[in-house]
DNA sequence: ATTATCTATAGATCTATAGATAATGC
DNA sequence: ATTATCTATAGATCTATAGATAATGC
């Protein structure tokens, strides 16, 4: 009696369910591949002139099976905002348990947030770029777009409260730098060895533009190093 | 024998062609009616998520009217998008002729741009968010794009060269620049005398992000401000 | 005669559902 | 029996054209 486990790269083979009119070349799974595609066309065409049969065909599936693995066409994009910022959150959270100075909080807060913009596949645009996340649906992803946004907010607050910062609108401040930290969103995807000296150079920028000292940036940039 | 010269106030009267379904309750000649309502759908909803119908209704017309002013969708998109750059590259024109010094130059671009993004009812939103200007209608529109953003690399990359500025990497500088200044885009339009502080700040920050003597920022405000 | 609008509609989509079909699982 | 796909298609768009119509201009 043989054993016969199913390795890893039989899994395209033996799948249950009608055969595909046009095999997979992929090898991801089919949930998996409707992403991929989704993303890269949301990202090039945008959502509302990306249709789910231009979806389907670069996942190697017909138009009416995407609705086996996803009840809408709106529900592709609430899977792929709901991914693009978990990072972010994340980061928040554990950053939130650190109690560092505002400057620093802030230094840290700006090279993550850019880094994730530039190398996660999920991000596809500014959320703005896609007025269709008004719907209700998307509850959850704006609330996260707001905890994230209000993070920056409160760390340029503070920092102007205690008198690190020149005393600018902290509004349009935020605005800004949120901005600035976008940049990413306008460009093809980076891989994480070009975001990486691009996100240390835009919280520079930052930093140096808030500072009423900016010769306290290098103290900053070790603190934000170290540990 | 009364003389009736046509008084502007007369202008919604007596118009030739048949009349409207629903009379106009606004002055303005159809085609300006119709680029309005285009400019605010556009902004809020996108490109292709805007029908000709719903534009049409918006400016009081019925759909099919639509084309007797413009030659197609595309089209009304490219009359708004040619008329939201004009501003920026008549000023880049005119201050070609100045011979500024690359941080005056600088402070005086960000400066501009962030003021037309901000308040110029014509900006709908980064181009990179339509998609559809990828047709080749929209030559000159990207032709006017890619000047404008050659020009401030232009003014970063001398100000490097100059030694003004630190040694960064000029094209993360200019995207980044770029990006900050296009944070009007997210919010909706605001007001000249709202815009105005905003802008000015937004030129400091990017001033004091590049400035290897941040000190000189009083100077270099002196000498944009005068003439 | 010219003009700006209208109504009607062709033809091309697009999303999503209905129900058949061809695999594997048990 | 269950699953993942398929084909066929309903029903709702959407852009643009065709041709009628109701004003003014001359």
């Amino acid at each position: 009696m043989r054993i016969m486990p199913s390795s890893t790269s039989d899994r395209s083979r033996r799948r249950v369910g009608r055969p595909r009119a046009r095999p997979a070349q992929n090898e991801l799974p089919p949930d998996q591949a409707i992403l991929d595609a989704a993303r890269k066309l949301f990202r090039s065409r945008g959502f509302a002139a990306t249709s789910t049969r231009q979806i389907a065909e670069a996942a190697g599936l017909r138009q009416p099976s995407l609705f086996h693995h996803f009840s809408s066409k709106t529900a592709i994009l609430q899977a792929i905002v709901d991914l693009a910022v978990a990072p972010e959150l994340a980061f928040i959270d554990s950053e939130s348990r650190r109690g560092l100075e505002p400057d620093v909080a802030l230094y840290r807060y700006a090279r993550f947030v850019y880094t994730n913009l530039a190398t996660n596949p999920n991000v596809i645009g500014s959320p703005l770029q896609f007025p269709e996340t008004d719907a209700g649906d998307f509850k959850a992803f704006w609330r996260a777009y707001e905890r994230i946004y209000s993070t920056l907010k409160s760390h340029i607050a503070a920092g102007v409260a205690a008198g690190l910062f020149d005393p600018v609108d902290v509004d349009v401040a935020a605005e800004q730098t949120f901005a600035l930290l976008e940049a990413p969103l306008g460009r093809p995807q980076r891989s994480a060895r070009r975001a990486t000296p691009a996100a240390r150079q835009a919280a520079v920028l930052v930093l140096k533009g808030l500072l009423k000292e900016p010769r306290r940036l290098p103290g900053i940039q070790a603190a934000a190093d170290a540990d």
